[in-house]
DNA sequence: CTGAAAGCGCTTACAG
DNA sequence: CTGAAAGCGCTTACAG
């Protein structure tokens, strides 16, 4: 049994069939044109003994590749296999492999992984990850991207990127506009904004939308404390042990990314920083355990799994002459982590 | 531009570079027998061609293919994107492309995804999903698995399956007796048990942990109520409201998974119920987000990211003559959800 | 060190 | 409706 055989190919069935490996192929494919009979008699034998076609020979032969691809920075990051979710869940139902990268942010390993997708000639590539808000970072990948457009594949991504391809667009902006308006509105004057790098345009374009809001306020954005450290809960926690050293009267943290207010609030729970009471917390995503956090995570909501649906469905319609544009629509979810600025001043740390 | 052809072959990186394909194929791959300035002059043109090779053509030609398949129940589960980022980053690291799928803990969903995944002639699957307690449910997936492996794949599982490769074990029972063992060692009797369904291994095997700890404290394992619902947080959040109804008395909610926990607290985080005040909460698996709740959710860890990897690196080894076991260490983490049992009982709901 | 040729396992015009 | 044959783009013995 153990025979290292890579087991029955299409000539295996049609031989038992007693057709040829044409028909057999037919038969399979459900091409009409094969009597039913005959195409009967050919799925039996493959049943039998359990042919599975190679996809590569497949692939090779018809041209055309029934896997996806899907780019993020990190699947285990809860905002990307929420994405991937949704975007898998769609690639079921459409008969599609996925074949998933991360790249850790890395321009480079994304341009690696691009190369990757290129070379097993999926039928189409997602980008999930953030773009970079240098255009000369994404250049290279820009290029592999759009040759492989050339040669009839099909690209999406989600977020802002430089890449010329169909984008479905979460509001950044207006989420980031959206939450500082939240908290100006309940009298925070000491906002500490914290986030990953600024290159990337999802922070820049939330950033952008937060100091939008403060000037519409009357107040000056350049005033606004930014906090950098990496955009993940790790991240939040270096973030918020700064605020405590450095922001002694802040009074209100607007991170850029659930993850980062998780970490904020694991420190400041830690540290005896009652929240909302002296400091108020908010997030970015709205991702699934924000609203189990306690105190439940006031944050702006993207519907993520939706956003990696509508992704692979942009890039499996045809190509339109401009770049698609699908814009998602978000709202603000005010919960337990924000509150009134308290009136008197408990020092921190 | 837009030529719609499909990229440079072999075939044109060997005539700009003057030699021949076979030439090209060698100085391309790396393989020693090329004179150097060659292999040079091919790697150049390539460049400039932008060349890729077409993955399928190599994979048929070659035979070997530099893909592997990872089989998971759902991938926005943390538990399982956890486990597909540990196993990712290995596998970026042996220079391989990770293929993910989903079953949604459906059998036959599990069937036709390995089927995919033997089609691609991957060079080996993971299957992380929870095994099924009747062999007989598996038995389909495992002729094909079988019959992957006869063909040189290679089949690496995580946790109990009847699949018949090597497995990474999580500690299931031991976990179960450990959570068991800590809740009654702080005083509760009324331990009301909570998860998906005992036909998944992972269920089962925890469960009879849990039996065979409070069997150990003279009690009867049959007395302890077993709440199943569909193994998620809002599973969770079903069996939450029922316990309000059904157990007035319970003073301890033992879940096993961390995602029926989260549902539970966030039941009785609306209903007013304390916790741990009133009612302990235990959850199972220690995912990120399980120390950044409120309260902070005691659990058993499993090093899932680790788990993803060791199931990459046994898949990746020649087969042994017996299926290899590899046994993970987990750990009870206390944290602020379970404490000593109240002494008066407030009535629940 | 290099090349001509066979072959990997399919699909798909092209004839019949 | 069916089959013989070409071809997809590579790798790898086999000669030289």
């Amino acid at each position: 049994m153990a025979t290292k055989e890579s087991g029955p190919r299409l000539i295996d069935v049609a031989r038992a069939a007693g057709v040829s490996i044409a028909t057999a192929s037919r038969a399979l494919a459900g091409t009409p044109g094969v009597r039913p009979a005959v195409a009967e008699t050919v799925r039996r034998h493959a049943d039998e003994l359990g042919y599975v076609a190679n996809v590569h020979a497949r692939t090779l032969a018809g041209g055309h590749s029934k896997t996806v691809g899907l780019v993020v920075h990190e699947i285990g990051d809860p905002y990307f296999s929420e994405i991937a979710s949704g975007l898998l869940r769609l690639a079921d139902r459409e008969g599609l492999s996925l074949q998933i990268c991360h790249t850790g942010r890395d321009p480079e390993a994304e341009l690696r992984q691009v190369r990757t997708l290129v070379a097993h000639r999926v039928a189409a590539i997602v980008v999930a990850g953030s773009g970079f808000d240098d255009p000369g970072i994404e250049a290279p990948v820009r290029r592999e991207l759009d040759r492989f457009a050339e040669g009839g594949g099909r690209v999406a991504v989600i977020g802002r990127h430089h890449l010329g391809s169909d984008a479905v667009l979460p509001p950044n902006a207006e989420g980031g506009r959206a939450i500082a308006a939240h908290l100006l509105g309940l009298g925070h004057r000491e906002i500490v904004v914290v986030a990953g790098s600024p290159v990337l345009t999802t922070v820049a374009d939330r950033l952008a939308g937060v100091r939008a809001a403060v000037a519409d306020a009357g107040l000056d954005p350049d005033a606004v404390p930014f906090l950098e450290g990496p955009f993940t809960r790790d991240g939040g926690r270096e973030c918020a042990r700064r605020i405590l050293a450095e922001h002694p009267t802040a009074t209100a943290v607007l991170a850029l990314n659930d993850d980062m207010a998780i970490g904020c609030l694991s420190v400041f729970r830690e540290e005896g920083v009652p929240v909302p009471g002296r400091m108020s917390v908010t997030g970015f995503d709205d991702v699934a355990v924000a609203m189990d956090l306690s105190p439940a995570l006031t944050t702006y909501h993207l519907p993520m799994a939706q956003m990696g649906e509508d992704a692979l469905r942009l890039a499996l319609q045809d190509p339109a002459p401009e770049p698609r544009r699908h814009e998602v629509v978000g709202r603000l979810v005010t919960r337990d982590s924000s509150a009134v600025a308290p009136a008197t001043l408990e020092p921190l740390g």
